[in-house]
DNA sequence: TGACAATGTATCAGAGTATGATACATTGAC
DNA sequence: GTCAATGTATCATACTCTGATACATTGTCA
């Protein structure tokens, strides 16, 4: 479900919470899941327990997940709020958007394919089943 | 023309590194421009000329900029390539896309929202003026 | 009720990286 | 040919990432 690469230069506990965000953002991790306790998901993926530890307590303090010890770690995250989001995650996200199409660009993607790419994950993410 | 921020957990010279491929991405820096000297860029934003000649050297060495002791820096990079893009870069592409849409997601955007944000952000590298 | 397993958290160490201060090498102009 | 301008190399310091290990809390079950 988790997968993540050694001999990338992105931390991994970066990793780890970019994919969970990811799969809290597609649906398959909802309101209420439990995670897998840090020293499992350790040991699945050959790291340190601490690395796992801490992409959990980075998702807890953002207020995606929720952890209570000798338990275990839930999500609490809802993907529908009630509030739009703030000006500044607006900044963020379209700094993170802005920052992945002028790498697409200068790789020499064609405006189609960017656009073909762009809209499958947007309706992978915003699907409504 | 380029901005950094001191607080942000992404070392200066990345954030130098795509705020300069944005600048390519977007047409404002073609091939043949020169770059500031990396004295004169460090002292605009207030930081160590070493971390300036990091970010040059980062894209001299993905063949975007081309730098000669004594004489400058000055862009290379074209943005329409001959070849295509590979698929190590598409990979690559798609996992920022991927990750700018979660976090947009989760922050609440809706369809509609991020829609008009990545329409107008492709529009503008893309455009044919 | 008490012992124990399960789980998250804290502490510390080693390796690597980012940033900066400083010195060096190369180019071109006068 | 001297000198200013520019990129590059070297070294130091602080910070971060990852891991090894120990501690604290929760719940179960005999």
């Amino acid at each position: 479900m988790l997968s993540i690469s050694l001999a990338s230069s992105v931390p991994i506990h970066d990793q780890l919470v970019a994919g969970l965000r990811g799969l809290i953002a597609e649906g398959k991790l909802v309101r209420g899941d439990e995670l897998p306790p840090v020293r499992q998901l350790a040991a699945d993926l050959g790291i340190n327990l601490n690395t796992v530890a801490r992409a959990y307590r980075d998702l807890t303090d953002a207020g995606l997940l929720a952890s209570v010890r000798g338990r275990g770690t839930i999500v609490i995250a809802t993907v529908e709020r009630a509030a739009g989001p703030k000006a500044e995650e607006r900044k963020r996200v379209e700094a993170g958007i802005a920052a992945a199409l002028s790498d697409a660009k200068i790789a020499g993607f064609t405006r189609e394919a960017i656009e073909a790419i762009a809209v499958r994950q947007i309706e992978r993410l915003w699907k409504t089943p």
